[in-house]
DNA sequence: GAACGTTCACCGAGTTCA
DNA sequence: TGAACTCGGTGAACGTTC
C-alpha cells in the first residue's frame, strides 16, 4: 500500500464492511489498517493519518501541551510498537512527517463551547420538564424559527458597510482606513466630535438599507410561525413584499 | 466570495436541460450530473441546485441548526469530494454561492404538521390491520346488517299510530286530531291526568303491534348474521314465523 | 420520477480511567 | 499511556408526497 502519501485516496471506505466478507473467497478482512507512525494496528484516520489509538492520543497531548521533546540519541530513533515510548521527540517528529495535522486538533476555545453545549444538553435531558406535547412542539417551532432566521454572528451585516466611514473626515492624520475595509472598528472617540455630525445625514440611506434588511429578517422569522400566518389570513393583511 | 470559485464550473447553464442531451447521441449516460458544490456525483436538484446527497444533507442540517461556522484558514478553501468535510464554513458558503435556497427547507412547523399527518394515517391504516381477516369480515357483516335493517329515521313507525289518541277522551275541547295524522305529539301534559288512566288498557293491542314490529326488525337483523343462522340450525330452534 | 425528509451505520473528534 | 468509551456530524439508502 502506498505509504501514507498525503495525497492518498483515503476515500476507500471499504465497501465490504457491511454484511461481512467471509463468504469464503478473499477470506481476508486483512487489515491494511496499520499505524503509519508505529506499525501497530490502526483504528482509523486520526488527524488525517491512519494511526493507532496510542499515536492518536500521544499526538494530541503533545501538541496541546506544547512541550518540546529532546531526543537523547541522534534524532533518528526507529518508531515501532514496542519502542514508541522510548523517544517522544522522534515519535512526535514521525507523526508530523507522516502528515498528522495539528490544525485538526480542536482549539481550546472550541472545546470550551463543546463542553458547555454538552453539559447543557445533559441537563436538559435529565430534566424532563413537565410540559405538554403541544407546549413542547410550540417551543420547538419557535426555536427552529429563531435559529433559522437569526444571524447570530451578524455576518450578513458585512454587506452593509457604509460607503464612507464616519471618522474619515476627521482632521487627525490617523491611519486612514480604506473605505469599505473592516478596519478600525468601532470608531475612535475622536471621531465623535460634533464637527462630523452633519455627515450623519448623508448616512440616512445607509441606515434605511440596514433597517430594511432587519425588518426582512423579522418577517422571515414570523413566517415560520403558524400563529402569525393564521392571523395574517384572518385579517387579510399580507406582509410587505421585500 | 467570488474568488472562491476558480474551478467553479457550476455555471454550466443546463447540464441536462430538456429530455435530450446536447451531444445528440441518444442513450447518453450523461454524467453531467455533478454536484455544484463539491463535484461529487449529483443525485438531482436539491434546494434549487444540482448537488450530491452529502451536500444536500449538510445544507439542511447547517441551516436548521443555525450554527455559524468559522474557517480556520482564509475562507477560500477548495471544496472537493475528498476535502468537503475539512471546512464546514467554506462548504456552507459555497452552498449559498451556487444558489442553494434555505427557504426551500421545510420549516419546523411544516415538519410537525407532516409528521402528525403521517402518524394519523399510519395509525388509521394499522388499526384495522391489527384485526384478522375474519374479524374484519364479521365487522363488515354486522355493519351491513345493521344498515339494512335498522330504520334510523323511524319512518316505519308512522304506520303504527294508535287508533285513538290518549288525550282524546280528555274533556278539554281541544283540537281533536284526526286519527292517524301525526299531530300534537308528544301528548300534552294535561293528558296525563289519572282520569285517562283506565283508557291505557285499551291501548294494549296497539303496544302489541308495535312490539311485534320491533321484534320483526330484530329478527331480520339477526337473519343477516351467519352466526345466528348456524346456531338456529344446530339447536333446532327456529325463529317464530311472523 | 423528482425532491422533499428520515433513518441509521459509520467515522473520527474528545474523554475516561486503570 | 492507550484501550475503551461518548457523541455529534456524515451520507447512502429509503420512505413519502405530489
Ligand atoms: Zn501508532
Ligand atoms: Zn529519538
Ligand atoms: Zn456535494
Ligand atoms: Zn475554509
Amino acid at each position: 500500500m502506498s505509504l501514507s502519501s498525503p495525497s492518498d485516496g483515503k476515500n476507500s471506505p471499504h465497501p465490504l464492511l457491511g454484511p461481512r466478507g467471509p463468504a469464503g473467497d478473499d477470506a481476508e478482512p486483512e487489515e491494511e489498517k496499520v499505524c503509519a507512525v508505529c506499525g501497530d494496528r490502526a483504528t482509523g484516520y486520526h488527524f488525517h493519518v491512519m494511526t493507532c489509538e496510542g499515536c492518536k492520543g500521544f499526538f494530541r497531548r503533545s501538541i496541546n501541551k506544547g512541550v518540546r521533546f529532546t531526543c537523547p540519541f541522534s534524532r533518528s530513533c526507529l518508531i515501532t510498537k514496542a519502542k514508541r515510548r522510548q523517544c517522544q521527540a522522534c515519535r512526535l517528529q514521525k507523526c508530523l512527517d507522516v502528515g498528522m495535522r495539528k490544525d485538526m486538533i480542536m482549539s481550546e476555545e472550541a472545546l470550551q463551547r463543546r463542553r458547555a453545549l454538552r453539559r447543557q444538553r445533559r441537563l436538559a435531558r435529565e430534566q424532563p420538564e413537565g410540559l405538554t406535547a403541544e407546549q413542547q412542539e410550540l417551543i420547538d417551532i419557535l426555536i427552529a424559527a429563531h435559529q433559522r432566521n437569526f444571524d447570530s454572528s451578524f455576518s450578513q451585516f458585512a454587506h452593509y458597510w457604509p460607503p464612507v466611514r464616519l471618522c474619515v473626515p476627521s482632521p487627525r492624520p490617523q491611519s486612514s482606513p480604506q473605505p469599505g475595509s473592516p478596519a478600525a472598528w468601532p470608531p475612535q472617540p475622536n471621531c465623535l466630535d460634533e464637527d462630523v455630525l452633519p455627515d450623519v445625514f448623508s448616512m440616512l440611506p445607509h441606515f434605511a438599507d440596514m433597517s430594511t434588511f432587519m425588518i426582512q429578517q423579522i418577517i422571515n422569522f414570523a413566517k415560520d410561525i403558524p400563529a402569525f400566518r393564521s392571523a395574517e389570513g384572518a385579517r387579510g393583511t399580507s406582509p410587505p413584499r421585500l
